[in-house]
DNA sequence: TTAAAGGGGACTATTTTAGTCCTATTTGCC
DNA sequence: GGCAAATAGGACTAAAATAGTCCCCTTTAA
């Protein structure tokens, strides 16, 4: 239920490896090096983490991308927002044109009041907590069963 | 970002008109007229919501379903387990193999927290509230921007 | 016995996501 | 001034997840 992307789950592992490298510049295949991410998709994160104002970049010999701020400045949200948008949990609300559904529906506004909850706690964990763990996750349940999954590798 | 599938959101849909019947059952023909949202579909949803016991079927002529328990007992987070899977935030968690990232990653059980946190957020919506929403939801914004988006009917 | 319902699952289409690649721009350094 | 190392932008393709349809089976009230 309500995944992130995996571009979002790379985003993350990108900015805690900046977050290591402190103040210092390192390059996108720098990062796809040490992170063992492709360099493409690396790159691809890193201009739209640059765009997000997440990273500054330096272009030409010896450039590359640092944080563009504090790692206990950059919170999940501001990650998950960057790279997925800042989409709703549900598609409907009324933009110009009223929900399709009209009069038939009896669910809306909830659904943004548990999205707001959602957002609140995703913006009280920053970068400083992500990097701080270890890959070894531990096994992860549910209803008593375990969840078994890895993260992909391009 | 985060969003849940347009599938659990017409299933809340498919459970609020049930709240509204109480005790009656309803067939998946009456239901999807009553919703506007196709049969197939509709037939899916409730096939797939009483195979997670949130919904009590009964067969032959004058068959239907109705809800299985109280609206107020019926979670958000119940119904995205039931048509979403109790998947993880992400991919990545060791299973009989570790994660392939290995050394490299520098991420992980923060998302597992998270994920917790957000299960908790979720269990703490029933049905009750989302049935008592109105379509119209009231524009919903991010930093400033309205988002624009509606419900798709198939 | 018939017909109205749900049960199960295969199948297809659509949409989203991921990943790659090409060309342009910037800029340090010789 | 020119070369080469880097990012910027975006088009394109491939792969995967999601949505939607359909068919045949079982159950059961009338």
């Amino acid at each position: 239920m309500l995944r992130i992307s995996r571009l979002t789950d790379y985003g993350t592992v990108v900015l805690a490896y900046l977050a290591r490298r402190g103040q210092a510049v390192s390059s996108a295949a720098d990062v796809a090096t040490a992170t063992g991410l492709g360099l493409p998709t690396v790159s691809k994160l890193l201009k739209t983490l640059g765009k997000a104002g997440l990273v500054r970049s330096t272009r030409g010999p010896q450039g590359g991308y640092r944080l563009a701020r504090a790692p206990a400045d950059i919170s999940a949200r501001d990650v998950i927002d960057a790279l997925e948008g800042p989409v709703s949990i549900t598609d409907c609300s009324s933009g110009d044109r009223p929900c399709e559904l009209e009069s038939h529906c009896h669910v809306g506004t909830t659904w943004q009041r548990i999205n707001v909850s959602i957002r609140r706690a995703l913006a009280d964990i920053s970068l400083l907590d992500l990097q701080s763990d270890d890959c070894q996750a531990p096994q992860f349940e549910f209803a008593g069963l375990p969840i078994n999954v890895e993260r992909k590798v391009n």
